[in-house]
RNA sequence: GCCGGUAUAGCUCAGACUGGUAGAGCGAUUCCUUCGUAAGGAAUAGGCCGAGGGUUCAAAUCCCUCUACCGGCUCCA
């Protein structure tokens, strides 16, 4: 009998026969262990605590107190919601049921549900943890499990893909609901304590939209119902976060029907947070030598044919015939970058060029896709572009970087990272292609980033590196890049002159801070709850006159600190609500002041935390203001510093 | 584009299931109040009930179509 090795996460290590499985090893342990067994991980992969071991393996056991039992939990969660399903929808077939971060979806076919369905479904679902089934592991020869799957060529599929060459495949089953799965899962449907079901959606199986549209439907469970409780006023605390709800509270955008879906109109209080933004990055990019340009909205076609991109976006264009012509609004900047390159000879000792333009671009983005400021169909991107020797990438890539990260500390925000990498179907060389990614990964390594590595996701054009945000509901959406393009400036027949007199083709770089200007502004918004920094907020000062009678006065301070967005608050209303409305207005700094303070020359400043300081010369405020505004601190700390 | 949901006053929502004069709070306006650190009082105005079609003596309400929005899927140069 053959023996193998398991270590421990405390690294001990324990010699077990060859077949052993992970609850065999955890009553090795100990027998209490064994007992609260729930699952197990090998090499960090969660398995049922059936699974036979048969190489030297890492092992953890999973208990009740382990952080994966949640999804152990919901993956038998997964399994209750199909049985509820089938009980009310009993043609319908089965697919897949994952757990998730947050919760499980199950997919299932040949079935319609609406929300009166969902809400069965969940009474259905809740009788079932009721009842305390008890959740068992059966297994049958692959053979049995084909029968059991005559009519579902879904699961046939599992058996034949995920599932080949098991044989006996496993079950679960429970009140005579069987499923055929890998498991693992908690030892009976009455461990949940929270289940809810959420949301259905359409899904395409296997992800393919060529394949089987199925419906899925979502859920989510906790051990508790207290745990459940407290995930969806999380959620609904979330939606208060949400740009499009604090977008238009505080004024700043909105997208009425009337203007067309996606078209955002941006207010003065949001104009102003943009053209700080936009001023910011100007900044940047004019220290770090690029030169601004501005190219028209609207070109023929011809360029976008000539790019390559026309091939493959026409459907996603918006497109109008003049004078028998076919022009475009254009999606995107770079072409008219590369002509205006293009309408110059460089040399070598020219490179880099860099340009950068804050670029209106209009692409005909799917209906569906449509919400907020995070998905348009006309957004500006700070877009820059550098045309570069390709002994120069590395530098410049280096150089961008800085830049990103610069901007992201300046406003603290979260993000991934992601390196993208060489497709199936691409341009360039070999080796251009994997210098290039070589260069990309060593600047991440150089600068210590946490990436993560997607093979084939480049464009077809060069790799590129993304950073990606997360909003308020927890989606993801791609804010600032670099990205390599060989493709453009063969496209285009750009060239310099190299020192040995000969052409010579440079590499373009596609980079942009921000990524689009509306989706950072969503990111922000949703970033700070609303609560801008002094130095974005559209309004920063609010004067708040204690009665009619220093509206004199709280209009000439007000003149003292015209270099700011000052507002007089001059409504009839007592003081207390005009503080109200100024916190609700989320403005940093509020001065009151009355007749002490009119007779003193100062005011009683009191900011958006709540924290006042009195008798305070004006002279003194508006100092600490510049450095504020200047130093883009996050909080304003003019009480408290 | 696909599945599901939603659409009533500037905003948040009730009314719809069971067809019969369109409601509340907040906000706005006017008047009173001139107030010292998170909502002072009163009055008034404000709606083609998303759009179009149908059923009916009668439609916010029932049916159909469309549009927009919300969640998810797919896509994202």
């Amino acid at each position: 009998m053959s023996t193998v090795t398991v270590t421990l996460p405390d690294g001990a290590t324990l010699s077990v026969e060859s077949g052993a499985t992970v609850e065999d090893v955890a009553y090795e342990i100990g027998p209490g262990l064994g007992r609260d067994t729930v699952a197990g991980k090998l090499d960090g992969e969660l398995v049922a605590k059936e699974e036979p071991i048969t190489e030297d393996r890492e092992i953890e056991i999973v208990t009740e107190d382990s952080d994966d039992y949640l999804d152990v939990l919901r993956h038998t969660a997964a399994h209750v919601l199909a049985q509820a399903i089938l009980r009310h929808h009993p043609d319908a077939k089965l697919t897949i049921g994952p757990y998730t971060e947050e919760g499980f979806y199950y997919d299932v076919a040949d079935v319609e549900l609406d929300a009166d369905d969902l809400e069965e479904i969940q009474e259905e679902a809740e009788d079932i943890i009721e009842a305390d089934y008890d959740v068992e592991r059966v297994e049958y020869d692959r053979e049995a499990a084909f029968e059991q799957y005559e009519d579902n060529p879904f699961k046939r599929e599992i058996l034949e893909t995920e599932a080949a060459g098991e044989d006996p495949v496993s079950f679960y089953r429970q009140d005579g609901f069987e499923d055929l799965c890998q498991g693992p899962h908690v030892d009976s449907t009455g461990e949940i304590g929270g289940f809810e079901v959420l949301e259905t959606s359409a899904a395409y199986w296997r992800g393919d939209e060529d394949r089987e549209t199925l419906t899925r439907v979502y859920g989510t469970a906790f051990p508790t119902e207290e745990g459940l409780e407290e995930y969806l006023q999380r959620r609904e605390e979330a939606k208060e976060r949400d740009h499009r709800k604090l977008g238009a509270e505080m004024d700043l955008f909105s997208i009425p029907d009337v203007t067309g879906p996606g078209l955002p109109l941006y207010h003065p209080n949001g104009k102003t947070v943009l053209r700080e933004l936009s001023d910011y990055v100007h900044g940047l990019n004019r220290e770090m030598g690029y030169e601004e340009v501005e190219t028209p909205h609207l070109f023929r076609t011809e360029l976008w044919k000539q790019s390559g991109h026309y091939d493959n976006y026409v459907d996603d264009m918006f497109l109008m015939d003049v004078d028998d012509e076919e022009y475009g609004l254009k999606p995107m900047n770079c072409p008219g970058h590369a002509t205006i390159f293009d309408q110059s000879s460089w040399s070598y000792r020219d490179l880099p060029v860099r340009y950068f333009e804050d670029g209106k671009v209009y692409r005909r983005e799917q209906r569906g896709e449509l919400s907020g400021l995070s998905r348009v169909w006309a957004f500006t991107i700070d877009d820059g572009h550098v045309f570069a020797r390709a002994d120069q990438i590395e530098e410049e890539v280096r150089r961008i970087m800085d830049l990103i990260f610069e901007v992201l500390d300046t406003f603290d925000l979260d993000y991934e990272v992601a390196l993208a990498t060489r497709p199936e179907k691409s341009v360039g060389s070999d080796e251009i292609w994997e210098q290039s990614e070589r260069q990309l990964r060593e600047v991440l390594d150089e600068q210590n980033v946490d990436y993560d590595l997607e093979p084939g996701d480049g464009a077809f054009y060069g790799p590129k590196v993304d950073f990606a945000f997360e909003d308020a509901l927890g989606r993801t959406w791609d804010g600032p890049t670099v990205q390599l393009d060989f493709n453009m400036p063969d496209r285009f027949d750009l060239e310099y002159t190299g020192s040995d007199n000969d052409a010579h083709q440079p590499v373009m770089i596609h980079r942009a801070l921000y990524g689009s200007y509306e989706r950072f502004f969503m990111v922000l918004i949703e970033h700070y709850d609303g609560k801008f920094p002094t130095w974005l907020a559209p309004e920063q000062v609010r004067i708040l006159p204690v009665t009619d009678d220093n509206l004199g006065y709280a209009h000439r301070v007000k003149n003292e600190l015209d270099d700011y967005r000052v507002e007089v608050e001059d409504r009839d209303w007592t003081v207390g609500r005009k503080i109200q409305q100024a916190h609700d207005d989320n403005v940093p700094y509020m001065l009151v002041l009355g007749d002490d303070e009119e007779d003193a020359g100062t005011v009683s400043v009191r900011d958006r935390r709540e924290r006042e300081r009195n008798d305070v010369a004006v002279e003194t405020f508006r100092d600490h203001l510049e450095g504020e505004v200047d130093e883009k601190r996050t909080e304003p700390d003019f009480v408290g510093e």
